[in-house]
DNA sequence: CTGTTAGCGCATTCAT
DNA sequence: ATGAATGCGCTAACAG
């Protein structure tokens, strides 16, 4: 291995100078600058990074941490906060935690070990009481998921007012019967959400029923499930809000197994504009996530509090969503009402 | 910062003792060892990784350079790595390179940087010749993609057979004007794809048309571009082949709206087994691919070239293909032969 | 079984 | 503007 002492040598100067040059300190003579240069090129010199962490007490290296990278959503989280973290000199770690509470404390302790800079925490499975202590080792921000008392810069998006548009846009369509299905109880994203088709609910004087939540669905899979337990009921809803395509393609790919058709027999309204909301059939209503925007902020702000040194204060950055209407929730049976 | 000096002081006892027993090593009595955890407790002492690093030359990071994440396929490779490295001790990092060959050769830098032990080139955007370059810094092998002529281990799966089982089935169908339809001109995945194809053909004696073949197709956008093409065509094939079940969906969804049912009067088949091949209408025949045990064997593999020094040498690990025939191409027009 | 010593490769005082 | 010396935190000889 070739070594910040062989290019001074090589060069005829001392390694500081050669430190110098490699870190663009301003007082050096053109032509000692030119010499390191023809050095380094010479034998292919690189500094190795793990002397220049330790000196440096700086990896450049972020960790995302995530439920995991099946899940399209965070698929696209992280595919942006790669990039992102690239642009800003970072590489970017990633670390799932598989819902687990335990894995998600292990992948914490790259910050006292100091093998990353900071941490963004896109997944949320510990209460904010024991993630906060890890608070002492390093920036720790929230992007997307959150915790409403963790006084630290906090990235994410209105769910309330996304479930609110999605609903009112159901109760638009002249629906009175709105089941809510969405996932993870611990989710702050899904309570937000939950909030924001409560309110839309009020708004019309509508109770919800007990009987229309459905609080653990993620996948096609869970989507179809669901629908088999509507399809049971005495008294049906007209319409479901979920909270996530994936899901809501589960719904129509139920629906369509039992012959019951979608928007004109049950509407159903997705979250997050995937791709797959444009091939189901017919193609899914939903709510537009600004992801990349999201990822982008989240890394740019970590860097931010990486570099100056100052202890996290409470910050919010809220992104907008936007609704998308397409053939899953209009054309039904309802006349639409306003 | 506590440090493993003020562990050894607390202790009263040296630093070496005290890496001795951090590092398990069998010589140390009961005793002592006792006393190094009380103090490593009371201290809350984690080892400081960039010192490990640099002591020991080895970071225990590994990186895997994909195009990009959004593509579900690399988004599950990925997400069974990171899980696989995790139990094997190690970290993932991870780098796309959006299918740019600079951004490739930056990833590669790593090796050189010492940032990581290993890279699973899951990528491949430069010739064997550039990267191979960096074989002097450090273990590289390939995992899915590759390169014939490169003498390191490599992990594939039997793309030949893949292309063969899934034309031969469209065959069987009945069809004899079959269109051929990849993404990526350079990879090899889709060139022994297209062998595979090539060779089923030659089996019932058909030759290719060169107007059936599509080279540029990923997205299911790019699907529906395709089909519009077909459609146009004044001798259509019956069935399309395609590289992904994305570009089967999107041709799905283009002969939707030109009212050109599936697979009535064209059949398609698609390739990965995404969950999108269960949801579209009518759902997609498609080849399996063991994505997780190819991801767990690139790990392993890397992991035990990092750990026997020695150079790389030419190995070749070939994971199986299945067939899963659904709706999309039987039921066709066609009668069954065979 | 345990302590002393010497670097790993680099950035940064402190001199000059 | 440049060089010599020091130490980041850790592991590994080498003694004993």
């Amino acid at each position: 291995m070739v070594t910040i002492d062989d290019v001074a040598e090589l060069a005829g100067l001392s390694k500081s100078t050669v430190s110098r040059v490699i870190n663009h300190y301003p007082h050096v003579s053109q032509e000692k600058k030119q010499k390191v240069f023809e050095a380094m090129e010479k034998l292919g010199y690189v500094p190795n990074s793990s002397a220049r962490s330790l000196r440096n007490k700086k990896t450049k290296m972020i960790a995302v941490i995530v439920p995991r990278l099946m899940n399209p959503f965070f698929g696209q989280l992280v595919e942006s906060m790669e990039v992102a973290a690239n642009q800003s000199g970072y590489q970017l770690l990633i670390c799932q935690t598989m819902y687990s509470q335990e894995t998600e404390l292990g992948h914490l302790e790259l910050l006292k070990t100091k093998q990353v800079d900071g941490i963004i925490m896109a997944s949320l499975e510990n209460d904010w009481s024991t993630i906060s202590e890890y608070l002492t080792y390093g920036p720790l921000i929230m992007c997307n998921e959150f915790d409403e008392s963790a006084d630290i810069p906090i990235i994410k998006l209105d769910q309330i007012h996304g479930g609110y548009m999605a609903t009112k846009h159901l109760l638009r369509q002249g629906h009175r019967k709105i089941a809510y299905c969405s996932g993870g109880y611990k989710s702050m994203v899904a309570n937000h959400r939950k909030l924001g088709f409560d309110k839309a609910l009020a708004e019309h004087g509508i109770p919800f029923q007990d009987a229309y939540g459905f609080y653990n669905a993620y996948t096609i899979e869970n989507g179809m499930e669901v629908f088999k337990q509507i399809h049971a009921m005495k008294d049906p809803p007209t319409a479901v809000f979920t909270g996530s395509d994936e899901v809501a393609a589960g719904i129509i790919a139920g629906a369509r197994e039992y012959g019951v058709t979608i928007p004109n027999e049950l509407s159903v309204i997705g979250f997050d504009n995937q791709v797959i909301s444009k091939i189901t059939e017919p193609k899914i209503s939903t709510v537009e996530q600004p992801i990349e925007q999201m990822a982008q902020k989240a890394v740019h702000v970590l860097v931010d509090k990486i570099n100056d040194q100052k202890p996290l204060i409470r910050e919010r950055y809220e992104l907008p969503l936007e609704l998308i209407i397409r053939e899953s929730t209009v054309g039904g049976p309802l006349r639409a009402v306003e």
